[in-house]
DNA sequence: CGAGCCCTTGATGCATTTCAACGAATGTGG
DNA sequence: CCACATTCGTTGAAATGCATCAAGGGCTCG
């Protein structure tokens, strides 16, 4: 019964990003069986493509394991990273006709997959699964004016501060310590810096006490709210 | 009969933001009149707060005349300005309880004023307003994205050549010449620089010939090819 | 005509990029 | 199992872009 079990771990993913308030919503039970059924797994290895710029935006994915990179690559070979994506996160939600990013896995990973059309026609049967995946779209908004800001605001080394307080939110599961997924290049890209400073940036945190490393990729907030008050000014 | 002249001006912005095919869809015209009803036209002058942040977003505006622009503030004083809307354009669409951010107005202005539940429950009677209302929300999550890109990217004086590209685009009507409603503090805090980064990247665009500038804010592109590849490195 | 505001321009210092070399970790084939 | 190549991160030095400080000029409005 393997194929019982994947649905499981689809509804599980569901139900995350959506919030578990909405399995108490009319109809969410039956608007799960129905996505569940229809939604399907998709396996990839390391820096893979899930769907290119400018791909038609025929589907929206849900990362069940592993790490999601989007970005926007320019004429010139430089690059500008918009979000990293983890676990219950989604990515093509707000595109109309074709992506405007693309979004390529930082790790071996396992993503839902299912069709934009698909969730348009069960919005018609269901208009809370509607209100509530609209109420995603314009949270991710608010999330993108908050990186707007950052960017627009900070040093690069209060940027990469910022950076680290969102990590450990999202991946320190209520502890200091967290993996990131992505390279120093990929963190630059995504504030906006070189990937000299990004390291300097890192160097100054661990001199100062902040944080700590461990093989480059494993942090630990050594002193959160002097991190927290470093990064708001 | 004012009042009717009101309510068609009402009708005239709703349907250009939701696009003008909007007026064929089914129950548009029902649904026009029915928002038109309960829509209120309100007078501001310039520099005038039309909500502020963290304000209850219990209302959705659509500028009829005049130029507006959504901040947020820093404690310390710094400001990030994160758009200038023009008529047509809407505000507070993406909001969830809060707004995140102040509306100012930049000159005088007229703007139409409507209650979001009034917003909501429409929705249930004309489902594909709802859709299209959705639609300009995921709209101007790509345009947050371009600008998110913009900001990383580019040197300040390709920035301002490229914020200069997009008010011709919205504020030249066809033509290479336009007025800027905003001041040069306004437009550096939108490109993340220092007013006099901003004021610097115009005499440098005019000393190399690509604009000229009258009484400060009357611009005109004296060769926009030269300065559209100048923006895209 | 004068006051006040905004914009421009110059000079200086600092933050960040760029160029370059080195070091650590990982993987490969002999 | 050990050279070797490769990739990625760190660090230093020089150059550059931008912010800051400061002064002056042009509009606008009373």
């Amino acid at each position: 019964m393997s194929l019982d079990i994947d649905k499981v771990a689809i509804k599980t993913s569901l139900s995350s990003f959506l919030g578990s308030n909405c399995t108490e919503m009319d109809g969410a039970t039956d608007f799960f069986e129905e996505l569940a059924e229809k939604a399907e797994e998709v396996n990839l290895g390391i820096n893979e493509y899930i769907f290119r710029e400018k791909d038609d935006s025929d589907y929206v994915y849900i990362p069940v394991s592993g790490a999601v990179m989007l970005e926007r690559a320019t004429l010139t070979g430089s690059r500008q990273v918009f979000a990293f994506l983890f676990t219950g996160n989604i990515l093509g939600i707000s595109e109309h006709k074709n992506y405007s990013f693309s979004a390529k896995t930082l790790t071996n990973a396992v993503v839902i997959k299912i069709n934009q059309q698909l969730i348009l026609d069960i919005f018609d049967k269901y208009p809370a699964i509607a209100q509530r995946y609209h109420e995603v779209t314009r949270h991710i908004l608010t999330l993108i004016l908050d990186q707007l800001f950052i960017m627009g605001q900070k040093t690069a080394h209060q940027r990469l501060a910022h950076f680290l307080l969102d990590m450990k939110y999202r991946l320190g599961h209520g502890t200091q310590t967290f993996h990131l997924p992505m390279s120093r290049q990929d963190i630059a890209d995504y504030l906006g810096m070189s990937l000299e400073t990004a390291s300097r940036g890192f160097s100054k945190l661990k001199k100062d006490g902040l944080i700590s490393i461990e093989n480059n990729y494993q942090i630990t907030l050594e002193n959160y709210d002097a991190l927290k008050a470093y990064a708001e000014d």
